[in-house]
Parts: C-alpha cells; structure tokens; sequence
DNA sequence: AAACTCGGAGAACAGTTGTTAACTGCATGG
DNA sequence: CCATGCAGTTAACAACTGTTCTCCGAGTTT
C-alpha cells in the first residue's frame, strides 16, 4: 500500500480490465443459475454489468470461451485443497467425512460455481464439456497418484486405480448436485459418506481372491465365473 | 393404401395430431444434440418440422412442455425392461454383463434420447430437472424392492438398500454419458464393469462386522472408528 | 510533450425470437 | 347434411439477438 498512490502504478489499465473482465464472470455465473450456457446471451451478460455490449469482446470471443474460463476458475483452485485433504487422511472414516465435509463446504461457498460445473459437464457446449472433462479426468489422476502412494493400494494394476478414483470423482459431482437441489443437507450428506463407505468396502476386498482367505463362503450360492478381476492383458 | 381402410377409422384427424406432434419430439430431439433445452426455440423446432411456428400451441405450452414429455419417451420404456433384467439375473458377475449390455443398447438404439437425459439431469429447466430426478429416484425404488427380494439382502436397512439402489441407478446414467462420448465403447464398457464389481463387492461385505469372521486383518494399522454402517436411529 | 495503445461507448445492421389475432379447411357428431 | 370443433396457416407485432464500424479518451510509452 505504501505512500497511498504517488504514481500512475504501472498496470492500472491492466487492473482495470480484468476488473471489468471479472464482473462479467461474475454476472454470467449469476444468470447461469436459471439457464444454461447455450442459452446465455452476450448482451444478456452485457446489461447485467452496465458496459455496452461491444465491450464483450474485448474479453471473450462468445460466450463459449467465457464458459470454459469460469470451468478454470471453478475448479482450478480446487485441485491442491483436494490432494491436500487426501494426503491428510488414510483410508478409513476419518477421510470419508473429510472428503464429504470439502464438499459441503465449496458448495456453500461457492454454489454457483458448483451449479455451473454440475450443468454444464454434460452441456451442450462443446468447449466447456471437453474443459470439465479435463479437469475431472486431471482430478482422478492426482486422487489414483495419492491412491497409489498408500499401502492399501498393493497388488493394484494403473488402471484399476484409476478406476477407483474416477468413481470418487464422479461420486464428488454427484453429491455436489444432490446438496444443491436440496436446503436440508444433513440426509444428502449422510447418504454420501454411506455411499463412500461401501466404495471403501469394495476397495479394501478387491484382491481378496489372491488372499486365499474366507471369500469362498460369500461366493456361496451365486458361485460364478468371477475370476481376478485384474485388467492387464 | 390398399382396401384394408374402407373407413375413416374413427380418430383419423387425432391421428395426423399425434403424427405431427411426434413431429415435433423428433425435431427437438434432434436439435437437442448440440444445444440445451433452455436455448431450444419454439419456431426453430416447428421450421425443423415443416409445420408453422403457431401450429407449435396446440401441443405443448413451450419448449420446456415438450421436455417434460420427451422425459417421459425417453424413460418411460425403460422400468420394465430394466426390472425384468434384474429379475433374471442373481447377484454376480451374470448381472454385471446383463446390466451393462443393457445400457450399451439402449445408448445405441436411442442415442439422442440417452443424450437428452443426461444433459437435462441438471439442466438449466427446472420442470424437466424435477421430472428426470422423479422418474430416476423411481428407478432407484424399483431396484432397490429387487434387491428387497434377494437372500443377499438380509440384514440390510431400508435406507440402505435405497441408498445402494440409488449407486447403481446414478452409476447407469454415468456410463451412458460416458459411451455417448466415445466412438470406441469397448473400454467404456469394461470399466463400467469393473465399477460395478467393486459396489458388489462393497455390497457383500456391508454387513461383515457383525458376522465376526477376519475383517480385523483388512483393518489392519488404519485401525479406526469404523464402528458399524447400520442406518436406523 | 507528443505519439500511441487499447478498453469501452455509440449507432446501426440484418435476423431472430415468442405471442397474438383472425382465418381456412376438413373430419366429426348431431 | 349441416354446424360445430379444431389442427394448422397467414400476417403482423415489439423485443431481442450477435456483429461490424466508427469514434472517444485515458493510460502508457518514447
């Protein structure tokens, strides 16, 4: 902050613009939680700022591009809180309410964000599909890197891991919607961790089959052709 | 067309309504393949169809009208279908396949309409979100009074058979937007397979605390307070 | 201090949108 | 056989959209 402001700081253009620029988000991500982005007009966006509509594109090419800068500024932030979080908890209850707890947090926090995510992973814009597909697919990798790191994950080929994560991620997404549809969040998110908890369950006997041990009573009556369920050629 | 048809069968003009009505759903759904619904015009669909744009009001109110009904096309089939797969299948590897060789016909035989659902889940339409989440969260009752019906059921609480019914449902809907995005469907598909093997296996061992039989092994040094996963107050 | 950059404003464009109104023709039920 | 109902048409409306071109004025550079 210094002597207040004895000179012009260099960068007070740029300062302004991206002041401008984030209005624009932040305006787009407000009229989004009625509509989807297909549907969102410039002008619409535009009007809700108060500049003209030409000053758009001095930001954005359409709205398209503004939607897969919102993807980046929903969930880019998000990729160390969720490592973090992982890195801090092994495999048990403890991170089960963790994991749903940083839920319930970014979607009380930022709701239009999580909104935004949740409509448009599916949306009928293309960029913005591809850019959350990324995104996701970028956040299974880091939760089967911290997988791979924990002692539970012996004996575990790349790919299933990968699988696993992936669950958790989509398992995140889902959640995220469900707490938004909903003012009462407690049952939502009860339900998450029981559903995180049966996850936990199949990950912890995925291998049993190499283990020798018991099994063969479960099999019981339904003893079918379930073999290893390994995915190496 | 031949003498087949010597009356005008009592409904003919009800007939030509219902025709260019499903006119109108066919148009729709496939404008719908690159945009949402909340972006999709009332004249864009009737000049799809051929009809004028007024001809629109004497079958739906507005677009979001029409949506609510192709909810209903797209779905409404499929309970049956989907109960009697379940029905002739026991809890294995047996229903795996059928379950996912379900779903990768369906996608195939209606991919717009398997589109349509998936985008408009959590849509920027409220009345066709609302009819979509009914007509799963009755998707989910009918699997989980399957599963009711099971031996591998006993022991289980309500809420938790609804909450595992709930997994598999939304897990449907998951590897459907997943195959809708790929042209090579085959590992689409086999790590759909593998998701639901690891819930049959969370399954399996939902209740193992209470049979006190190993289990204490997998715990292992993440010993926690994984205490018992009942539900009921 | 002059030259330049560039975020934003303003006006105008050709199209499009949803909705209303009055109309036409045909299948229907009396 | 005639009158009614009703799916679909035509015409017109005010409002809105994305985009282009021209211009302004304040920050920045030389």
């Amino acid at each position: 902050m210094s002597h207040t402001l004895d000179g012009p700081a260099p960068g007070a253009r740029q300062a302004q613009k991206q002041k401008t620029r984030q209005a624009l988000l932040d305006a787009a991500l407000h009229l989004l939680a009625e509509q989807s982005l297909s549907s969102l007009g410039l002008r619409e966006v535009t009007r809700a700022v108060g500049v003209a509509p030409t000053a758009f594109y001095r930001h954005f090419r359409d709205t398209a591009d503004l939607g897969v800068a919102l993807v980046e500024e929903a969930l880019g932030s998000l990729h160390t809180t969720l490592v973090a979080t992982l890195a801090a908890t092994g495999d048990g209850e403890e991170r089960i309410t963790a994991a749903v707890d940083l839920i319930v947090a970014y979607v009380r926090t930022y709701p239009a964000h999580a909104r935004f995510i949740a409509r448009e992973q599916h949306g009928g814009v293309k960029a913005v599909r591809e850019a959350i597909g990324g995104q996701l697919a970028l956040f299974a990798e880091e939760v089967a890197a911290q997988f791979a790191k924990e002692p539970e994950a012996a004996g575990w080929s790349e790919a299933d891991l990968l699988m696993l994560a992936r669950m958790y991620v989509d398992h995140m997404v889902m959640t995220a919607s469900a707490l938004l549809g909903t003012d009462d969040e407690e049952p939502v998110a009860d339900r998450a961790r029981r559903q995180l908890r049966l996850l936990t369950l199949g990950r912890r006997h995925w291998l049993d089959e190499t283990v020798d041990e018991t099994v063969d009573k479960a099999a019981g009556e339904t003893a079918d052709k379930s073999g290893r369920y390994s995915t190496e050629p």
